[in-house]
DNA sequence: GTGAAAGCGCTAACAA
DNA sequence: TTGTTAGCGCTTTCAC
């Protein structure tokens, strides 16, 4: 069923269909009528293909993602659906299993599919990604990570483990360990979080002591090894422990537990994430929670209106965070606070 | 860049171009070579949109889940993604917030975009569902609802639900609760489980009460009054309480713990789904584990099947479950089994 | 072995 | 107010 068929059952030009259908140039009450009676019975729609190609416009909008079943990439995703549905765009998910250099061939991929805009969360930005997002005309807004020269969305995270950090100091820890991971390309966590934790430390003029620091992979597993290393390898041992991430620390706790080292009174234990999980360990683990869904939000809205405005988006975004500090560092918390 | 500029920088015809892109036809080594450096050299990539009209062809389907936000629809979604990849199709996703009605709009969107399938998670089937199904001439298969006449894959809720009641008979209780939801539309989870249950009963002779039997929503809430309404409206107490999803179940120990009433001795519970949560609660949480995973990779290569050798596809499927039983109804597994 | 031309289903400028 | 026609970027006969 296409417009012709509509034009010849209605006994009009397809022009005159496509006027109905659009609510475009003039066409008399009588024949709109007539037209749209035969669209109704018919139940047609038209071919989204070729008013594409015609158009020049997909209404659609690419979304790049390291992976989908994940917490927080689906709130994102979720986010980025709600807003595109009003706006009237259709979302092509493409998903990278966490590879960096996938995302370049999806960025690549997406363009040619024609969509007018994408969303890259990104696990770890090259200069490769640099010069293929500058090398698309179309709007890019980068999420997970940043780097100059792009339009970056991104958490806070050098803020965010700084500001647990020094609550942990707060509380009156000094040799506070820490647990990070070792990918490479990554910026965001392994760098930033970094970062906020020496930060932490020289506000507090706390000498930085490499001993205490190791780094693992994203797992629970991990966190319960690097934690059992710095355990051992340590004559004075650590009285606190920043995890870059939830399960890193949760992972942590388990050593901890198993040891039957107490948490948070020889030592304390913070996270990054707010995993589901982290309000049910035992303690329950201090942590901090990044806004996926607000995040999910501004990027998609950025985005529809660089492309509708054709205004370039640009600039780093910092998106804020919230401390939720629970009983692995805290003994005021202790009775599920 | 399209296809005459590569054209007109290779002295050759469009046609010759597009011959080298797609293989087919003849063209001399020569030009070819001429042609792809061309190619290589630009970074030209096709026109999806403008192929995609001459084809007749979109290697898109379309998705459509009530809600990309949870667990088992970021499996679902993340394993369909995974075939889509690997056989060269994209997806388009639709998501309804679990509104049934909106899932009729979503297919007949994604029809007009010209999906070549469409994959739909459902809340509830109507008889408006299947009127539009059958009248898509692409592949539906639909998955979370079954309805005779449609290519269904669904969890075998009936029987998982008859195997955890009578495991806890087997235990020994005799006066098992029903928690069940109210949402008219929805067959899998308020009917088939309820069906299981009573399957559960019957089969040990124990005769149905609706007192022990209450309706309410899909959250942690909604379980724990109901299971208070139950404590209190019953002289005899239930020794059991069967949740049809984890959330409920959750509620409804928020309520013994509260009470002090001892899981499982006093009265056991038991969920389906297996909720990431449903391991952290105390006691750990009986349950069934559905697989996700599994379930999508099986709908798409079934989907993709369907649509690249054009056969029907039909049949109502019944994919396994596994029982995990904790210590919520086992003491024996008390020790975090 | 290569190019010209038609056509995929739609829209919009132009003609009537 | 309506219809005719050209063209969106590609592929694919069909001539050469």
């Amino acid at each position: 069923m296409q417009i012709k068929d509509i034009a010849r059952l209605a006994g009009v030009s397809a022009s005159t269909v496509s006027r109905v259908l659009n609510n475009s140039g003039y066409v008399s009450e009588e024949i709109r009528k007539k037209v749209q009676a035969v669209i109704d019975e018919t139940g047609y729609r038209p071919n989204q293909i070729a008013k594409s190609l015609k158009d020049k416009s997909t209404k659609t909008i690419g979304i790049i993602i390291p992976q989908i079943a994940s917490e927080t990439m689906a709130k994102l995703v979720e986010a980025a659906y709600q807003c595109c549905n009003k706006k009237g765009y259709k979302i092509l998910m493409e998903n990278t299993q966490l590879d960096s250099q996938r995302e370049i061939e999806c960025l690549k991929s997406l363009y040619h599919q024609q969509v007018e805009g994408i969303l890259l969360m990104s696990v770890g930005l090259s200069s490769e990604h640099k010069r293929i997002i500058d090398s698309l005309n179309i709007p890019v807004i980068v999420t997970g990570q940043a780097m100059e020269g792009l339009c970056c969305y991104t958490h806070d995270n050098r803020n965010a483990a700084k500001d647990l950090v020094c609550k942990m100091i707060e509380c009156g820890k000094k040799r506070i360990a820490l647990l990070n991971v070792d990918i490479q390309e990554d910026d965001s966590i392994r760098v930033q979080r970094e970062l906020g934790y020496r930060d932490a430390l020289a506000l507090h003029n706390i000498e930085f002591d490499p001993e205490l620091v190791r780094y693992g992979k994203f797992t629970i597993a991990s966190g319960t090894e690097m934690m059992e290393k710095i355990w051992n390898e340590n004559q004075i041992k650590p009285d606190g422990v920043f995890a870059v991430t939830d399960k890193i620390a949760i992972g942590a706790m388990r050593f901890l537990v198993k040891e039957k080292i107490n948490i948070p009174l020889e030592c304390a234990v913070a996270g990054v994430g707010n995993n589901k999980l982290s309000e049910f360990t035992d303690p329950a683990l201090t942590t901090v929670e990044y806004h996926y869904f607000e995040l999910g939000t501004a990027v998609t809205e950025k985005l529809i209106d660089s492309i509708e405005n054709r205004t370039k988006a640009e600039g780093i975004h910092l998106i804020k965070y919230d401390i939720i500090e629970r009983s692995s560092t805290n003994e005021q918390h202790s009775c599920n606070g």
